[in-house]
DNA sequence: CATCCTACCGAGCAAGCGCTTGGTATCACA
DNA sequence: TGTGATACCAAGCGCTTGCTCGGTAGGATG
């Protein structure tokens, strides 16, 4: 441990709060996580949160970008440019899936599923990044239309992929018989029909 | 209007209660709306709610109970037993994103984005009715992965379906330039390839 | 050595929560 | 005309909520 930051327990205290936060948020929902429960499991006194945060709407704001800014970063490293759009749409959905399933799962489930619970401003504020998120997939869905690739509208068709790939939250088991890279070969197979592709 | 039950309002208390209720618990979801919304909402005061239900779970249970009959309702009158796999897929998904879109909608939301609110007792007594819809699905499903329709497993792309017409409800807008039909085609389209079944 | 800052404690406030209780007006029915 | 049931009001209880506030221990900095 370092020189500072350590009166009590493991690392910054900060991002102990935020970790705790996500856990409570995903399993219990924002509104039913009270700010005792959450310093009960941090090992401080519910007062001293508000010495990191100045609400508890700013925990909730903080735990979205964050998981939305890592997303962003898994994404950028996960799609290759220069790949046809019919490869591109499988890197984004393995990404997509991967992180709704894998670490970083807790935090997307929040990020989508307590959407309504963030201020309007905070809203507004996230999404840019959220924009920035989905242009690649704008993109590649366009070119597979343009391609015959995909039949339908595009936008469409983003829609009910990002709807099946959050759903799996609720369903997919880590220790189930499918494995994330076949339920991405799933996906993808239904999405652009044909031999699937790398 | 009958010789009873009207005191106040429009219509059984019961059921203008049940109404608001779901509404609010759409908008707002369950935890943010409190009894004395809903109260102020119905026009009594906040403790002659509990002359109806016995507790505030309570009306949520009602709500979701209600929501799931009318479901099943409707998907009996609407799947043909007799048409093949891929035609009843067709009906099964137009039902489902029907009743998520439709009059129906709000209390199909509460049921889908609240069901982590329930008690576990309450959901317990749910299953069995929920369980009851989804057979004919798994049918319709298995089926056509038994004659070369659908490619893949028929759980997981129930489960990819279900997510996909449920998150509809968050971005589908009647007044758009799809119709429900349009989203049905392009559901089925991407599930079953080939040409659309009636 | 004094000063400042950070990180926290300990106590508690004001507001809001689900729900209870006792009472009353209105009806159906005997 | 009396009785019981139904549907509601008016008041408020006990508890929990998010958050505040004064104080303090300890490291860093002048």
């Amino acid at each position: 441990m370092a020189q500072k930051d350590i009166r009590n327990g493991h690392g910054p205290a900060k991002s102990r709060l935020l970790n705790k936060a996500t856990h409570l948020f995903r399993v219990r929902g924002y509104e039913r996580t009270t700010v005792r429960d959450l310093a009960r499991e941090v090992g401080i006194h519910s007062g001293s949160i508000f010495h990191h945060f100045s609400s508890k709407e700013a925990i909730l704001h903080a735990v979205m970008e964050d998981s939305l800014r890592s997303l962003l970063d898994r994404q950028e490293a996960a799609v290759d440019p220069e790949a046809t759009a019919r490869e591109r749409l499988h890197q984004l959905i393995r990404v997509e899936l991967g992180s709704h399933l894998g670490e970083s799962g807790e935090a997307m489930s929040v990020l989508v599923g307590e959407w309504p619970s963030l201020s309007a401003e905070s809203q507004k504020e996230l999404l840019i990044l959220r924009d920035r998120y989905e242009r690649p997939w704008e993109q590649a869905l366009a070119e597979c239309v343009a391609n015959g690739d995909l039949r339908g509208d595009p936008v469409v068709a983003r829609k009910l992929i990002a709807g099946a790939l959050f759903h799996a939250t609720t369903w997919y088991r880590p220790d189930g018989a499918m494995s994330l890279e076949d339920i991405t070969r799933q996906v993808v197979t239904m999405v652009v029909p044909g031999s699937p592709a790398g």
